[in-house]
DNA sequence: TGAGAGCTAAAGTTTAACTTAAGAACTCCT
DNA sequence: AGGAGTTCTTAAGTTAAACTTTAGCTCTCA
């Protein structure tokens, strides 16, 4: 299943950023920004997998940029992307904790190949369970108990269910769950309703359990 | 069987660790460094086998390096390596515990087979031998027993098995499987369903036994 | 009671996984 | 070096699971 991390990415250089969300929309869903801090602000209120910063960052070293996150208590993976090779410079951010520090020109499949590792390394230190009753579930594996027993989901069950557990007692909408699912592809909304449905057979027994929230999608109240 | 130890090694001089990734890259899976800082926290993320440090590494003491590593309970081998012949250094270390102190020039295979040593005791002494029902496996020999009988499993079946078995009741993606069984090379996802399907054929009798989680990988369970 | 929205079973489509077989690559031994 | 025996990799055909769509049904509310 292509997971679909959330990067946010500080650059510069605004062809850029777009170049790289489409190289990597694929597998990574990239929100570029030019200004810090419009990005530390986005970090802050969304949640987010991994921070790109580009080391010429206008105005402000990309190195304070890392330590205002880390002091904001954001402990995602921090890449550092540069053209330098100093290796002093490279030395000072690994040795305050900066992730990874990749050297310009990088082919998108290296590069991505690190992000990948980093979010997943972080994800397995940093496992996020929701338990909801008797309902348990962990968002980097695909895993979910009820009473403890086992449930096997499909991936697009697995998908739903965990934005109605991540956010519960509030109304996911139909067309947030459309956009998120099928990102690029044009599908009937009714594929929504046939999953909920499969899922729903699948949770019975579940003590809550997925309401539907009519004209605007669906709920999970604990 | 081959084994692919992982290495790895800090040195100043660039052109030298890409030199020996090849001359070793049978055996050793070598990760040079040039900054010790960096080489810590790859090894703390990472498993390492062993530690390979030029006794001049630019800006620090390899000394201090070394301790640095005990320090954060790092216990695999460490071997230097110097240009020097000067007998206290090299007592002094030995004395604080660094496996060996070796000479260059030194040829490829006197060097690794001081490797090969270290890595073979330290693992003697630090066995890791995993049990799940009736099946017993050791990591650092390839062995493989069901109800006390011995099963003969290529490398590549050993190695997926190891990851499954070291993670039991836990999703292992196949990507992950692709990327650690294949770091370099491209090879089609279907080989791992080869390899797992040979794999289950020689598993017969395994209480438990390999599930496939589709479109996500696989997943042993106790 | 009829229109709109949601539900669900079933059928058709697509995609992933499994198995087998055959050739390539590698090891080991002489 | 050369050959036998493993092991690895790819390809192709088969099976199975997941996905999507359709269509008829139900529920709610004006």
């Amino acid at each position: 299943m292509k997971s679909n991390y959330q990067v946010v990415w500080v650059d510069d250089d605004m062809d850029l950023l777009e170049a790289v969300s489409l190289n990597l929309q694929d597998e990574f869903n990239v929100k570029g920004f030019t200004d810090p801090e419009g990005a530390v602000k986005f970090i802050q209120d969304n949640p987010t997998d991994a921070i790109v910063l580009d080391y010429h960052i206008p105005g402000r070293n990309a190195y304070d940029v890392f330590k205002d996150l880390r002091m904001k208590k954001v402990r995602q993976p921090v890449l550092f992307l540069t053209g330098d090779t100093d290796v002093n410079i490279k030395l000072n951010c690994l040795d305050l904790g900066v992730d990874d520090f990749l050297l310009k020109p990088i082919s998108t499949e290296e590069f991505s190949a690190h992000l990948r590792n980093r979010i997943r390394a972080f994800r397995h230190k940093n496992p996020t369970t929701i338990k909801l009753k008797n309902l348990e579930m962990n968002l980097s594996d695909p895993l979910v108990t009820l009473d403890g027993r086992q449930i096997a989901l499909t991936p697009k069950e697995f998908q739903i269910l965990s934005m109605l557990a991540s956010n519960p007692n509030t109304v996911v909408r139909k067309t947030e769950i459309v956009e998120k699912l099928w990102p690029e592809v044009k599908v009937e909304e009714n594929n929504v309703d046939t999953h909920i449905s499969n899922l729903r057979k699948k949770l019975a027994g579940f003590s809550s359990d997925i309401k539907t929230v009519k004209c605007f999608g669906y709920i999970l109240k604990v």
